[in-house]
RNA sequence: GCAGGAAUGGCGGAAUGGCAGACGCGACAGACUCAAAAUCUGUUAUCCGUGAGGGUGUGUGGGUUCAAGUCCCAUUUCCUGCACCA
């Protein structure tokens, strides 16, 4: 009699034994994969079912790399424990980061063992650990050192509610990434990173990235590259020139207008005595208005310059006006407006009463009441002096250097990506590390000084001023100068919370080395990521931030290729009731403890896979566990009551064995992980079948537990060992599936009249086209009535007789 | 506004253009039990029919095809991303 499942027990078992002797193992000789895990961010509410989801696909994964190909896999833990929530937590509760941060590291890499991973607990790291931020704060130096950290005093992103600047990644809709409170502009002296400097590397290199298209997409809108040109209009009566950036240069003679941003350095120059009132409470109003108020308010506002340009190829007078809508920080900050084929330039034309010229026919015609702006670069080009008649998409192309040629303008590339704000206003942070001197200016700590430690301070409260807490310890801030030994002060803002997280998975592999960030023939061996999991949240910050990192530590020598992760999955959410996000606040949050508890880890591994495809949100819903866990308990009947009888194997075994081999790998292959989960249950039910009707081979069932073992690995190692294994079945090599085993000799096949079905029959699978018709229709006898027309035959499919009348 | 994605039983979901609803949850019935739980067996898209059987069904309307959840056109709703980037 077989032994009733006990989840408890196998699995206590196999924690201890795997604790003593790791499956895992590197023995020099085996090929490398490395499986990541976005490291998690340990909060003190500690993980739910949702986190538990990306760490099962990543072990399921990481435990089938090791069979199939026998790879030594790399998947290691850490904490990404710089940040807010840490700092904002440590002021109420009134203790230092630095503790709760350790209680929630431990509490949470108790929780993540929990899940039976094979996660290689020696390669651990933590951002804020000074020997890791040793090497985050030795970056920013070698950054500084090649000119892409930079200081810049600009109107910046700022959190009121965080009390910090914010980078533009991090703006959703005009509000605070993290909080979500309204995000204002705030005048700062910030240190900013030139992402900008690798724009066309980050765009072009996606090309030979394994991610979903998704990300590829927005990184690339993100980045927002165009071609253009930028075309320079005199200032009638003034010795000024306005240069604008258009992507448009074909629709030059259309211009009847120019908009400049009223940020932009010449808006009050170009004012009149008439106009000068206006122009100066036009740009006064503008800098108040928030960024939501000015992007979500598309209602055009505008004042009039009272100057005119002169339009440098036709000649013409254009009035220049200032409005909101123009950006000051994309292009020149100025724009030549074209209302007869730009949306935005005709509402603003209409608006105000201004001049709309066509310059490309639509249907080869002028359109003579214009409604709307023509906005497709098709069309015969009209009223464009020597221009008219070419064709507008060709003229397109062509005009930017035709342009330069004329000596009025240049051919241009343009970006949305902005440089990066590197710099926050708040405590809990890698100090930037830098000493400003009168006399040498920003100079960086010597690398051999690094790690520059965080200071421990007595209030980290932000002070809302665009100071750090840090600028308070003045015994910290004042130091001499590295460069001169002058008396000299610290910059006290701190690193972003992507600092850490931009580099940290090069770590791991040599996460002990104080000499290097990473050893080179370590990380030529072991680097890079072959497969990031993680949440598609991450789509721009992080991946890009990444991305940026490892171009610029491969263009410095510490590393060998300039991409880190080859293949990315973002796997789904799992929310609550009725998709709510799982969160504290709502109080839906459900935690895999006592599930785990319950039912076991196995059956939990199991169920956050079979719970929909991975790629998807889900819905949580308790109640499906049962289905999970009654599948593992009758896979454990079923192994241990044919364990004991020693079945021969028969050619229906052996399908059954192939079948199943080819199924469960091409879906996993596949990561259509639900119907993996889904597979097992319909093989199990074939073999509980079987085992009545006469038993299961040895052979047979061995297999199905090695398929097994990367979903539930306690109950397969178990069950492995009963069936007289003796190492551990992560050992054993992935099955494969024998061809012509698997074949069937018959096969069901429909038969319909007219795509009807009506009957069904067994036919050989190698039978001939024509007999299976006359098979097909010998059944169907009186019930084919009329005249055949077509004769259909789909080999193991369906017969269909097509008939007429 | 623009760009992507999605829509299938009571629920989660499955289906290389070839028998829609696999698998699971739930529900119902039965077995076991003093009883309940657990377990096991069976039924479970829907309508008509006692039955055999027949009709209808993958958001909506059209099309291609012997055959459409799947391809094409249009349309609605929902989700995600971007949002004055000239």
């Amino acid at each position: 009699m077989a032994q009733v499942f006990n989840h408890q027990e196998v699995e206590a078992k196999w924690r201890d034994i795997w604790n003593e002797h790791p499956v895992n193992v590197n023995d020099g000789k085996k090929p490398k994969y490395y499986c990541l895990d976005m490291f998690p961010y340990p909060s003190g509410s500690g993980l739910h079912v949702g986190h538990w989801r990306g760490y099962v696909i990543s072990d399921v994964w990481s435990r089938y790399k090791m069979m199939n190909g026998s790879h030594y896999v790399i998947h290691p833990m850490g904490w990404d424990a710089f940040g807010l929530p840490a700092e904002n937590y440590a002021i109420k509760m009134g203790i230092h980061p630095s503790v709760s941060t350790k209680e929630n590291v431990d509490n949470i890499r108790e929780q993540i063992k929990q899940i039976g991973a094979v996660y290689d607990w020696d390669m651990e790291v933590n951002t804020t650990d000074p020997a890791f931020y040793k090497w985050t704060q030795w970056i920013f130096v070698k950054m500084f050192k090649k000119g892409l950290a930079y200081q810049k005093e600009m109107p910046i992103n700022w959190c009121p509610s965080c009390k910090t600047g914010l980078a533009n990644e991090e703006v959703v809709n005009g509000k605070c990434e993290r909080c979500g409170a309204e995000v204002t502009k705030k005048n700062l002296n910030q240190w900013m990173l030139k992402i900008t400097a690798y724009a066309d590397r980050l765009l072009e290199d996606l090309d030979k990235l394994d991610w979903p298209e998704k990300v590829k997409k927005m990184q690339t809108e993100w980045i927002g590259r165009s071609y253009g040109a930028e075309v320079n209009f005199p200032i009638d009566g003034m010795d000024e020139t306005i240069t604008v950036y258009t992507t448009r240069p074909d629709t030059l003679y259309g211009a009847t207008f120019m908009v400049l941003a009223p940020e932009h350095p010449l808006a009050l120059k170009l004012a009149t005595d008439e106009t000068r009132a206006a122009v100066e409470a036009y740009i006064a109003e503008s800098a108040n208005k928030s960024n939501v108020d000015r992007v979500q308010n598309k209602e055009k506002t505008g004042v009039f310059t009272g100057s005119y340009a002169i339009n440098p190829l036709s000649g013409e007078k254009t009035p220049v006006w200032l409005s909101d809508y123009v950006l000051s920080d994309y292009g020149t900050g100025a724009i030549m407006c074209v209302p007869a084929h730009d949306d935005r330039d005709f509402a603003f034309a209409k608006k105000f009463g201004l001049p709309i010229v066509q310059v490309i026919a639509k249907d080869g015609k002028e359109i003579p009441d214009m409604q709307e702006a023509y906005t497709e670069a098709e069309g015969i080009v009209i009223n464009s002096g020597e221009w008219n008649g070419l064709e507008s998409s060709s003229l397109k192309m062509e005009a930017p250097s035709m342009i330069e040629k004329k000596g009025f303008g240049k051919k241009t590339t343009n970006y949305k990506l902005r440089d990066w704000v590197f710099s926050r206003q708040r405590y809990w942070g890698e100090p930037i590390p830098i000493v400003h001197c009168e006399k040498c200016g920003p100079v960086p700590v010597p690398e051999d000084q690094l790690p520059l430690l965080l200071p421990d301070v007595e209030s980290y409260q932000p002070t809302g001023t665009g100071e750090s807490p840090l600028a308070a310890m003045t015994d910290w801030v004042n130091t001499t100068c590295p460069c001169c030994g002058a008396p000299a002060k610290r910059e006290t803002n701190t690193m972003p919370q992507w600092a850490g997280s931009s580099w940290y998975f090069l770590r791991y592999v040599d996460n002990h080395n104080d000499k290097e960030l990473v050893n080179r023939e370590i990380a030529d061996k072991y680097l890079p990521v072959d497969m990031y999991i993680g949440g598609v949240e991450h789509a721009v910050l992080h991946l890009l931030y990444s991305r940026f990192y490892t171009k610029f530590l491969y263009d410095i020598g510490v590393v060998d290729f300039d991409e880190p992760f080859k293949k990315l999955f973002n796997q789904g959410m799992i929310n609550g009731k009725n998709g709510i996000k799982m969160s504290k606040s709502k109080g839906n949050v459900v935690s895999p403890d006592d599930l785990v508890r319950d039912y076991g880890c196995d059956s939990l591994r199991m169920y956050e896979l079979f719970v929909g495809p991975p790629e998807q949100d889900a819905e949580w819903d308790d109640r499906g566990i049962d289905g999970v866990y009654r599948f593992i308990s009758r896979f454990w009947t079923m192994v241990l009551d044919n364990a004991e009888k020693d079945v021969a194997v028969t050619p229906e075994l052996l399908k059954l064995r192939n079948q199943m081999v080819h199924d469960i790998t091409t879906r996993l292959d596949g990561f259509s992980l639900n119907t993996v989960i889904s597979g097992f249950m319909e093989y199990n039910n074939k073999m509980v079948e079987l085992t009545r009707a006469g038993g299961v081979d040895k052979e047979t069932l061995k297999t199905a537990v090695k398929l097994l073992a990367p979903f539930a690995p306690h109950v397969s190692e178990e069950l492995w060992q009963r069936l007289g294994g003796t190492d551990s079945v992560f050992h054993e090599k992935w099955p494969e599936a024998d061809k012509e085993a698997m074949k069937d000799d018959e096969k069901e096949v429909a038969v319909q009249i007219n795509g009807k079905v009506k009957d069904r029959l067994m036919l050989p699978v190698d039978i001939d086209r024509d007999e299976a018709v006359a098979r097909a229709k010998e059944l169907l006898g009186d019930r084919l009535q009329g005249t055949v027309v077509k004769e259909i035959y789909v080999p193991g499919r369906i017969v269909n007789i097509v008939v007429k009348g």
